[in-house]
DNA sequence: CTTAATGCAAAGGCTTTGCAGAGAC
DNA sequence: GTCTCTGCAAAGCCTTTGCATTAAG
């Protein structure tokens, strides 16, 4: 996805249209996902978040996971499930697919008009559709 | 996928079949992923192994963990990565794909030809295809 | 005999949780 | 002032690893 830079009133705007309760945490939590746009594990979001603060506003751990949770909970950002050693986060919640490197362990996007699936098959009984990953695995060398 | 009960004979052929190297704990193991044929991650696969052998003859949790890994590896089965805590694994390595059930943690098989993917996008740059996955979420209730 | 596999317990990653203190409104 | 969030450290899972013992060929 491109970076987006917003700016901070934007940022409480975004938060607020999702129903998250806003604090400084996690405006600065949300503005390193939308700044970069790639697809990051919880240690990165860390990493980054208190690359850019100055001490006094460090985040911590615990509230980066939560906060990851909860934006994807609230469908600001979502999860890729395509490694089995850690989440990833993905900024773009617009419908598309992923390669996934299994060396360098880095997704890339699949826009969704390259993979065309034909017809869904019918659910289970009772059961309620919440999202279609596709997810083609490469290596290099 | 269908249960499978395989003699031992026939155990000892699939192994070497793939280049394993045949002891009494992979056969037990392997014999218990083909004869239930579902998706079960190393601590289901765990219980039941042992739950089918006298104490004489249990299997520690290491060598299950590190034989799924080896049959993944030698290509005897397949790693599915659905859900964010555990990897499954599922004797059937032909290509499929799956529903996967958020609530009960449980795998569903789709046959390959209830969804078709029109042509599969260029892969990056001197990147190797590893496999194609597709999951398709659901919830329960 | 020689090499490879197993079992055990300990260590390792990633993630969640409990709880006291801080912050938002 | 009340309710929610944050930080810290500890705990929890799943999985891997180190190493002495055992089994395989």
């Amino acid at each position: 996805m491109q970076p987006i830079h917003y700016s901070k009133q934007e940022l409480i705007e975004l938060l607020g249209q999702q129903g998250i309760n806003v604090t400084s945490q996690r405006i600065d939590i949300a503005r390193v996902l939308f700044a970069h746009g790639d697809h990051v594990s919880a240690e990165v979001v860390f990493d980054r978040v208190n690359r850019e603060l100055a001490d006094s506003r460090r985040v911590s751990k615990a509230t980066v996971y939560n906060t990851l949770g909860l934006f994807a909970e609230k469908g600001l950002i979502r999860q890729v499930i395509a490694d089995p050693t850690r989440v990833f986060y993905d900024p773009n919640t617009k419908p598309h697919h992923h390669f996934y490197d299994i060396n360098s362990h880095e997704l890339m996007d699949i826009d969704e008009a390259d993979i065309r699936m034909q017809g869904l098959p019918s659910l289970p009984e009772g059961a309620r559709l919440e999202g279609v990953d596709v997810v083609i695995r490469v290596s290099h060398r």
